[in-house]
DNA sequence: CACGAACGTAAGCTACGACTTACGGCTGCT
DNA sequence: AGCAGCCGTAAGTCGTAGCTTACGTTCGTG
């Protein structure tokens, strides 16, 4: 159960998740892919399924990765209120910003 | 403008998200409310601020600090893609080596 | 005009995370 | 049964992100 965003947040897991954007892959195949060794692939998606935003399916000898709907569906919705948060206050450019008295 | 996810990535940076989320606040008003000095706080709202995260307006001898909606859109729709992306591929379980059982 | 408040930047240190190599465990052929 | 392909984990190295202290700058106020 890690933060979640921290999974995004490395530039390896990113390019992992958008590999798996496109179809579900194996180990293997992500990291003939990518820059990096296998074991190093392996670790990143320890850490995205920690995270809840994979899932793993034992296929044959293969161990086969695709995106987690729930995982990402509650990133985005934290940053989608963010995003709705940040349009209430835009327009009141230079309101209240004191404090003590 | 360079990463957008590794902003976030960091868990005082996505503190301080969480706090402009709220409401627009000056880089002093965010240090005495975290763990952290106010020069760190300074460091990681000039992440936010290059990857189009946040907008900083000179207010007298303060430097407020807020939300930017456009830099928020961006990556909730990436997301968005990926988590539609995600259920695609969500109830063919096995793709391949379905073929004989 | 001088002082203080608020902020950004430089310099430096430390800890952590990302990567590699090496090893052991399964699974499925022949 | 034995071998080969895939994969996860351990151990260890190295770069770098994040933090602090110190300093320089700007703006407002007496």
């Amino acid at each position: 159960m890690h933060p979640g965003w921290e999974a995004l947040g490395d530039p390896s897991r990113l390019a992992i998740v958008q590999r798996l954007a496109e179809r579900p892959r194996a180990v293997g195949e992500l990291a003939d892919e990518l820059p990096i060794s296998r074991p190093a692939v392996s670790q990143h998606l320890k850490v995205l399924k920690g995270a809840g935003l994979v899932v793993d399916q034992a296929l044959g000898t293969r161990r086969v990765y695709r995106l987690s709907p729930v995982g990402l569906a509650a990133l985005r919705d934290q940053l989608d209120t963010f995003w709705r948060r940040a349009l209430d206050g835009y327009q009141d450019v230079v309101e209240e910003t004191e404090e003590s008295s």
